[in-house]
DNA sequence: TTTATTTAATTAACATTGTTATGTTAGTAA
DNA sequence: TTACTAACATAACAATGTTAATTAAATAAA
């Protein structure tokens, strides 16, 4: 191994130590609760070191984003081998949901914290490539259920529906990950409030 | 008017002018974005006088979202005024989408962070009067509509329902406020995706 | 009327945190 | 041996939430 190359390891090393101790501070804190000081301590280095492979705090966390979306994407795709549509919308939908609820740190980092995503970094987590977009995967479900007659003829855009259905899987896991526990409701496990809410949408668009 | 009346008239009027501004400035950047000094700055104060109405700013947000909880479950209980139980579920879950737009940043205060969910809050927020919660409307709408026979005989949990239902429309909000422009989505308005996903929910939940 | 007291507000300062400018050291090359 | 470079550290800056000390004005007491 030449000098470079073990040079270059290092500093992968150096990086992916900040991003394990950057993920699982700032998953049981919160984004703004965690100083860069403190992520700097958690890995026993000054904390310019973390400047050195980031250029700021926002950057470090769009890395976080960027890696957990491509496993939420990945657990998707697996989902979605599934020949019929509606069924394929079951497995994909609950798919996202156990994501949601056994990452919620990687969920929340993703979808709550109004992280902006920007244009060079999406075209990295896949998007616009079939093989890896999931939205994509929901669109073209629903296009091709619209196209076998499976669904009512009152519904045409498969763009409004994969909107609708990706807003019912979102909100069973975001009322879970913030509210779940909460002692004025009585609680349905998350399980059964996605099957639900997956299955009611489901008859709500079949023909 | 005695002089200790007109003492706490300018006490509420000086209140009011901090809550009217920091309520405009945090609705259009966000809580983060907007500091204490701007707030000052644009109520011709000093800092320091913030402080002699809310003991922190955490105490001043959560004052502003009491406010427009109260305003939520308001508008909720205008939109329940509607004797059919399923036309009531569009209406009151439409005002939900509507609130959740309005206040993008209360709304994320309210329900996508923690800070705000104590005891002794909850109670002044009126969870557990039928007059005031809104999670009970809900509840009380499936019960409703259970009894009259207007729901599929597979569905007989109100709580079930009413959780999975919540999903639906928070989801629409929530994906709207984190995701909403983000380009490689051909977004759909929100209005049409609330409208979408309930009208999808309650097709999907009718006998 | 004059003096003391209370209230409302301010100015100045502190602590924390993201970030940068300026060393410093240890390995590598000349 | 000397110069250079990469990888770190120390110290400092700027912004921001917050508090301490102080002033000014209104009110009460003498």
């Amino acid at each position: 191994m030449s000098i470079s190359e073990r040079r270059e390891r290092d500093r992968l090393k150096v990086r992916n130590k900040i991003l394990d101790a950057a993920r699982r501070l700032f998953a049981s804190e919160g984004y703004d609760a965690v100083t860069m000081r403190r992520v700097a301590e958690e890995i026993e280095y000054s904390p310019t070191t973390i400047y050195l492979h980031f250029k700021d705090k926002d950057a470090l966390i769009r890395e976080l984003c960027r890696l957990d979306m491509m496993s939420l994407m990945q657990a998707i795709q697996n989902a979605a081998d599934e020949p019929e549509p509606l069924e394929r919308l079951r497995k994909t939908g609950m798919a996202y949901v156990t994501f949601g609820i056994e990452y919620p740190n990687h969920f929340r980092l993703m979808f709550m914290s109004n992280r902006l995503h920007e244009v060079e970094q999406l075209a990295e987590m896949g998007h616009g490539n079939p093989e890896t977009d999931a939205y994509l995967l929901l669109l073209n479900t629903f296009e091709e259920a619209i196209a076998k007659q499976l669904l009512a003829p009152e519904f045409t855009d498969p763009h409004l529906l994969a909107q609708a259905f990706w807003a019912g899987t979102h909100g069973v896991v975001a009322i879970h990950i913030n509210l779940y526990g909460d002692p004025w409701i009585e609680w349905r496990s998350v399980e059964e409030t996605a099957k639900m809410t997956i299955n009611v949408m489901i008859r709500g668009v079949q023909r």
